[in-house]
DNA sequence: TTGTATATTTAGGGTTACCTAATATTATTA
DNA sequence: TAATAATATTAGGTAACCCTAAATATACAA
């Protein structure tokens, strides 16, 4: 009985997510802040995930994840963590644009992605792997052919 | 001076693309059957990317497209074709699925992602590279692992 | 406790991207 | 060539998601 959220409410359930790990409560102004939305926009996805059982909320109130709502937030949480980790630490991307892409991506791949992605950063990041002196040539490599090909702009 | 598409216009050129590629001309018809919308949402979408100068098209003829629009075209399918690629050589997903997630995946990922991830297969696949040892046998660790953790279900 | 500041919601719009049904054009074939 | 079939376009509608402006509810402080 999954059901299949859009990227935005997905994003709302994360932000709560985060808000409620720092031992705050979430409210409207600071969902809408961390996600760079006005206000009512929160209101009108809050309706829609509180329809969804994903969140409790009573007008002008705070808002909690249910059990239903915190499954899907620590799961999405958990995606963007395996990419990011990807992006930033195999591919060497910044970890400001590394975190941007997780944004993005968390949304779209599917469990068995997100299950192997995990795996391979398991291996390769584990101690006894000879895995790690072949990302750290790859490393090395991408240090002294990155110029030849894309230049970072702006 | 480069234009953000949406993905969905992105899809529409690639697909103009590849039917291009095979040497056939693209018509209405075709694009939506291979993108599995209506004709109406194809004439919708030919119209704004005529105002881009990406396609030309005159009332009931046939799509090209223009140089801009091929450029851009390309990118996203050499895009597509590296992160299905990395899904399915190196974590070992079904094409399916890696050409599923790939078609999502490509038109959010910026360019230095983009470059990096094409950087890392290059390397990892270059028949000198220790890194090929490496990925066989992380190959082989998720089969023998693959069972304690995901499965697919449907 | 009453006035003011802050937070939230409602109301009303805009964009993107799809759809179906109806109409218009082009192609085919009898 | 005239009728029919195939294809493309226009018209009109829906849903998701965002916005601003205005109204409403709550919190705080004099």
């Amino acid at each position: 009985m999954e059901i299949r959220l859009s990227s935005s409410l997905e994003d709302y359930l994360k932000t709560i997510y985060l808000i409620q790990e720092e031992n705050t409560v979430a409210r409207v102004k600071d969902i809408a802040l961390r996600l760079g939305v006005a206000s009512p926009s929160v209101t009108g996805a809050i309706k829609v995930l509180k329809k969804l059982r994903m969140v409790e909320h009573n007008s002008y109130g705070y808002i909690k994840l249910t059990e239903s709502g915190l499954e899907t937030a620590k799961k999405v949480f958990e995606t963007h963590q395996s990419i990011a980790n990807f992006l930033h630490l195999v591919l060497g991307i910044d970890i400001e644009t590394a975190e941007e892409d997780a944004c993005k991506i968390e949304h779209i791949i599917g469990p068995e992605t997100t299950y192997r992605l995990a795996k391979f950063l398991e291996f390769s990041a584990a101690p006894s792997s000879e895995c790690r002196g072949c990302m750290a040539r790859f490393s090395e490599w991408m240090t002294t052919n990155i110029n030849k090909g894309y230049q970072k702009d702006k």
